[in-house]
DNA sequence: GAAATATACTTGTCTAGACAAGTTAGCGCA
DNA sequence: TGCGCTAACTTGTCTAGACAAGTATATTTC
C-alpha cells in the first residue's frame, strides 16, 4: 500500500456507498478505546459510585455516535478487567471493586534475573529417578511406589544463592528430564518446552528452610524463608511439583493492579 | 416472554428476510464460544506447539460457517487469556506461555475469612493522627511533617490472631477515617466505601515481626512471618499505605492459572 | 542485479440491522 | 386485592460487508 493511497484514504476518506464516518489520520485511537477511556476516567473520578447505574448501551451510542457493537465491545472489555457489572435485562453498573484483585506473574527465575540485569548461574546437587514416598505422591498425584524424577538445584543472582528448586517431575510427561544439562536450561523453561501447561496451582508462604536447604542457601536453620509451592497440570494429569525456597530479604514477590 | 412465545423462537428459528442459521435449544454454547474452546483444546494437547503458526480468520470462517466478527471474537479473546500471539498482516500464532503467569487475588481479610466459613473478629490497638516520619512519608508518597492517619489492628480468625494491620492513611482522601468503629468494618472496606481505588502496588516477602507486631500476634520475635506490603493510589494520589504481618504456619496466599 | 511497484494475504475495526432472552413496571381482569 | 399478561427496556450475540493497515512475495523497471 502506497504513500498516496494512504494519503487519500485517510484525508479524504469519505465512502460513497455508505455514509460512513470521516476518520482522520490524527485521531489514532479506535472508537471502542475512546468510550472505553471515557467510561475509565469517569469512574476513576468517583462518577459512579460502587453499585450505581451506569449509561445504557443505547445512551452511550447516542452520546458517541457510534454503533452499538462498537459500545458493546467497550462494555465488554470493561467487564472483563472487572470495573463493571452487567445484568442482561437490567443494566451496567459500577462494580464494587471490594476485592483488591492484584495480577501476580511468576516467572522463570532465570528470565527474572536476567530482566533485572543481573547474571544467573545454577548448581545442580541432585538429579535421579527415585520411588515416590506417600507425601510426594500425592503431592504429584500419583500412585505410591510410582518411578518419580527428582532434581535439587540452587539458582544464583550475581553469584548469591537466591533459591533452591526442590523438583518432583512425572517421568510420563517428561521421559528424557534426567539427561538435561541443568546448567545451561532451567527445568521450568525444558517443562514448558516439551510439556504444555494448563493448569498451575501455587501458594506462597513464611516458614525456615530444611538442614539441606540451608546449607546450599549458606544460611542458618533460623533464617526465614519465603516459600513458593507450585503444581502443575495439564488436563488434570500432573506435569511437576516445586518447592522454591527463598532466603528472607533478598526476594520477594512484587505485583500491581491498575484496571 | 412467555414458554410459548420460547418454544417458538428456538424451534422453529427460521428467519426468512435473512437466511440466518438455525439455532437449536439444545446446543446452548454461543459459536464464539464454540470456536474458542475447539482451538483451547487443540492447544492443550499440543497441535500447535508454541510459535506454530495457527489457522487464520477466513480458515476458521469456512471451517465453523460462521461470520468472520465471531472468529475474530474468539480469537481476540485467546489473544487477551495469553494462548496466541496475533500479528497484523502476518497471522496467529500459539503463544510461548513461558512465563507462568497467575492471578493473585489479595482479598479483605474480613472477606476472606467469612469466606473459609469461620468467624473474624478485630480488636483496635491505635487509632490516631500524627506527624508523618520521613520513611512513612516516603512511603506514602506526601511530604514530612504532614499529618497522617495511623491505625494498628489486629484481624483474629476463629479467635485466633491472624493478621497484624499497621496502616497510614492519607487525611485528604478520608478525612472521617479516625471516627470509624473499626470493630464493626475493616480500614479496607471503609476506604474502598469513601476513596475509589485506582492503582495498588504490592509486595511479599517473608521476615521477623517487630517487637509490638510479635506482642500483638503473640508469638516470640524470632518466629518467621508472612509480609504484605500494600500501598494504594488514585491518578497518583496516594491513599493508604499498610504491612499486613501474618505468623508463618497459619497463613498462606493461594493462587490459581487456568486459561 | 537492485530498487520500485503491484498484488495477495493477513489482522484490526466499524456499521446497521436483526433476533434472543432476561427484567421490570403497568395494565386489565377475575 | 391479586394474578397474569403485555409492553418497554435492557444486555447478549450473530451477520454480511466494508475499509484500514501491516507484511511478504512476485513482478516490473531502471
Amino acid at each position: 500500500m502506497k504513500i498516496a493511497t494512504k494519503v487519500r484514504s485517510t484525508a479524504i476518506a469519505l465512502v460513497k456507498s455508505t455514509g460512513k464516518r470521516v476518520r482522520f489520520s490524527g485521531s489514532k485511537v479506535a472508537p471502542f478505546e475512546q468510550v472505553k477511556q471515557h467510561l475509565k476516567g469517569r469512574l476513576a473520578t468517583g462518577d459512579w459510585t460502587p453499585g450505581a447505574r451506569m449509561p445504557s448501551e443505547a445512551e452511550l451510542v447516542a452520546q458517541f455516535a457510534v454503533s452499538r457493537m462498537t459500545v458493546n465491545r467497550a462494555l465488554r472489555e470493561l467487564q472483563l478487567e472487572g470495573l463493571i457489572d452487567r445484568v442482561q435485562g437490567v443494566g451496567t453498573f459500577a462494580a464494587q471493586l471490594n476485592r483488591v484483585s492484584s495480577s501476580l506473574t511468576i516467572r522463570d527465575i532465570h528470565e527474572e534475573i536476567l530482566a533485572r540485569g543481573h547474571t544467573h548461574h545454577s548448581t545442580v546437587h541432585l538429579v535421579k529417578d527415585e520411588i515416590a514416598s506417600t507425601a510426594v505422591a500425592q503431592r504429584l498425584g500419583v500412585a505410591t511406589g510410582t518411578r518419580v524424577f527428582h532434581t535439587l538445584i540452587v539458582h544464583h543472582e550475581n553469584g548469591v544463592p537466591l533459591q533452591c528448586e526442590d523438583r518432583y517431575v512425572n517421568p510420563e510427561c517428561a521421559p528424557d528430564y534426567l539427561t538435561v544439562d541443568f546448567t545451561q536450561m532451567t527445568p521450568t523453561h525444558y517443562l514448558l518446552d516439551v510439556a504444555p501447561l494448563w493448569e498451575a496451582h501455587f501458594s506462597v508462604q513464611a516458614g525456615f528452610p530444611s538442614a539441606r536447604e540451608a546449607k546450599l542457601l549458606g544460611l542458618k536453620q533460623t533464617n526465614p524463608c519465603l516459600i513458593v509451592s507450585r503444581r502443575t497440570t495439564n488436563r488434570g494429569v500432573p506435569i511437576t511439583q516445586a518447592r522454591l525456597t527463598h532466603p528472607a530479604g533478598r526476594y520477594q514477590i512484587e505485583g500491581a493492579y491498575a484496571p
